[in-house]
DNA sequence: ATTTTACATTTGTACCAACAATTATTGTAG
DNA sequence: CTACAATAATTGTTGGTACAAATGTAAAAT
């Protein structure tokens, strides 16, 4: 479906202008495919990262800005989603012995098993999604993207 | 900046996989962009779109339905954004006279004008966003968006 | 040694988004 | 005409986001 089907636009946008809304719109319909897979799980995407992120550390602990920094989106509050992670039991977080302003945040074990039950269903999806465009599309539009971020 | 650097992963990404995460960290950047031009209006996205929607009924009023369907992304509850632009005195809503179900808004006077204001801003950064693109790119950038759209 | 500055996280507040449930109105089948 | 389904919008609740302010700790400056 094209752009202006999809925002039910009447007149013909310019390229650039579709360009950036197909962006967003694409966007969003990745997030909400995304979103289903892990809400079967009960998880949000800013949940599923932090602990991706936290099995990424393999065993070392991290503190809330490792973890920010490594976020997708870089999010103002990453407190409130550990908090939720601990409510089920998926991470536990103790303050550092050697500088206590830091706290340091581990997975469980029940976290590694619940990614282990997601990542399947997850990288599936993510195959699907992807399907429809061939190695050479991919890197296009890895590189298109690119260009459109660095933009000084 | 590559996405494994944006995400600081120490591992190298699949192809498809750089590719959807680039598409979403994109999409954040050029969201981020149009925020804040909006910003400095005291507009949001979702609003300003609403009211770019009732200036392209010209005249003619739109019901709650209709403005969801032309949102770029579908929004579950669009009355509340309708709340605030009231408050702005940004637009008007009245119930519909031949179906009391149906509500009627309008863009005011007051609308019109900071759309007038705003657009010549928000269309600027539009092009400052693409302008590393060449038309050609920009034409494989929608293509390969909608393959990911059309992938049943 | 004390004050100041910087760092890491938490908390408060206000707003937006997703989803379900509810209200009000209209259309329709018996 | 009444009961029931369908439609349109609103409200409630929960989780997430943005921004500012506050807390507690460590390091640097005097």
């Amino acid at each position: 479906m094209d752009v202006e089907n999809h925002i039910k636009s009447n007149q013909t946008l310019k390229l650039h202008k579709k360009a950036l809304i197909n962006l967003l719109i694409t966007s969003q319909y990745v997030s909400d495919r995304i979103n289903a897979i892990l809400k079967t799980f009960d998880l949000t995407t800013p949940q599923f990262n932090v602990l991706r992120i936290l099995k990424g550390q393999k065993g070392r602990p991290a503190n809330l800005s490792t973890i920010q920094d490594r976020m997708i989106s870089k999010m103002s509050n990453t407190t409130r989603i550990v908090d939720k992670l601990i409510e089920k039991g998926l991470v536990s977080r103790q303050t550092c012995k050697d500088n206590r302003r830091k706290i340091e945040i581990f997975i469980t074990e029940n976290g590694h098993q619940l990614l282990d039950q997601v990542n399947p269903h997850f990288e599936k999806e993510e195959l699907l999604i992807t399907s429809q465009l061939s190695e050479n599309e991919l890197i296009e539009l890895n590189n298109h993207l690119n260009k459109i971020r660095t933009n000084e």
